[in-house]
DNA sequence: CACGCATGGTTCGCCACACGAACTATTTAC
DNA sequence: GTAAATAGTTCGTGTGGCGAACCATGCGTG
């Protein structure tokens, strides 16, 4: 019987954690003028221009959903569209001076947001949470959706 | 220097499994012909009837928002309104037959398919996830979102 | 009782988002 | 050099989300 309990348990708090998560980002975005899709496209774009190919893939929208956002996104002037040296069909898509300032305003702020979150766990808690977290995002795949500060976007020389 | 990088590794881990449940939850939902707040209005109504005011703090939806969903819902047989005897003004939003089914369908599918997210943990791991999360969830006051089955909606008599 | 305010919902206008299908332009493969 | 694959855009449609304005009904206080 614990079993049962156990089982609906994690798809539970995952999918209540995933909505909290949601809903604070969103309301940060929020705060900074953006919808959450536009942060999520300026917190990408803050390790590195990508292509609209790339950024379908991390993102996972459709292309046509893709070139909508970086319209609008352009139209505010948050992103820009540059020629690809080495393929004249392609394009690299970059920040813009304000979108960059943007990007990092609101992705520390929602940062920090998100950190206020898990406040009533300790240290080692948190410790152990980021620790199955992480492996459950590695294991099934997940594209490297906010932050490649740190972590440096090692795959874009590679390729 | 150990501190800091727990402290993004918290927000990493959870910005990112939160855009896999997402993207999980959307997944499955179109599946079943929903949209992901078709399929999110049809699980909550599974645990039982719900004036709009209601549900609107539930889903964090505005006023119009929640009417326009719950219209486009009603247009599709999945769910339908009734009046509330107690006061004249508000309304019961409840399944229809169709729509029971085919909640309770996707709400299966879903979890099954969020079930698979966690397979790299152990039972043991998974436990200690379940917990952890659900900590978070409950110190952010997050609604009763999905599942309602066996938690039984303890809060709709007594108010 | 009547006035006014609060509450529950809907309507309206606006914009963002997401998709597929059809299209253009380049690159690559043969 | 043609055919097929690839990179992006355009277009049409439906969905989602919000605030402001609005209509009812309920409720409280003088």
């Amino acid at each position: 019987m614990g079993k049962a309990e156990e089982n609906w348990g994690v798809v539970t708090a995952l999918v209540r954690s995933s909505f909290l998560v949601n809903a604070v980002y969103a309301e940060a975005a929020r705060e900074y003028g953006l919808t959450p899709q536009q942060g999520q496209l300026l917190c990408v774009l803050m390790a590195q221009p990508y292509g609209m190919s790339e950024l379908g893939a991390v993102l996972r929208l459709a292309k046509s959903s893709l070139t909508e956002l970086v319209n609008r996104s352009t139209q505010r002037g948050l992103v820009r569209r540059e020629p690809d040296r080495k393929d004249r069909r392609a394009v690299q898509v970059t920040l813009t001076e304000q979108g960059g300032e943007l990007a990092e305003a609101f992705y520390t702020a929602a940062c920090r947001r998100i950190d206020e979150l898990p406040a009533g766990l300790d240290e080692a808690e948190r410790a152990t949470l980021t620790e199955l977290l992480s492996r459950v995002v590695r294991d099934n795949n997940v594209p490297m959706v906010f932050l490649g500060r740190d972590e440096a976007a090692p795959s874009a020389h590679g390729r």
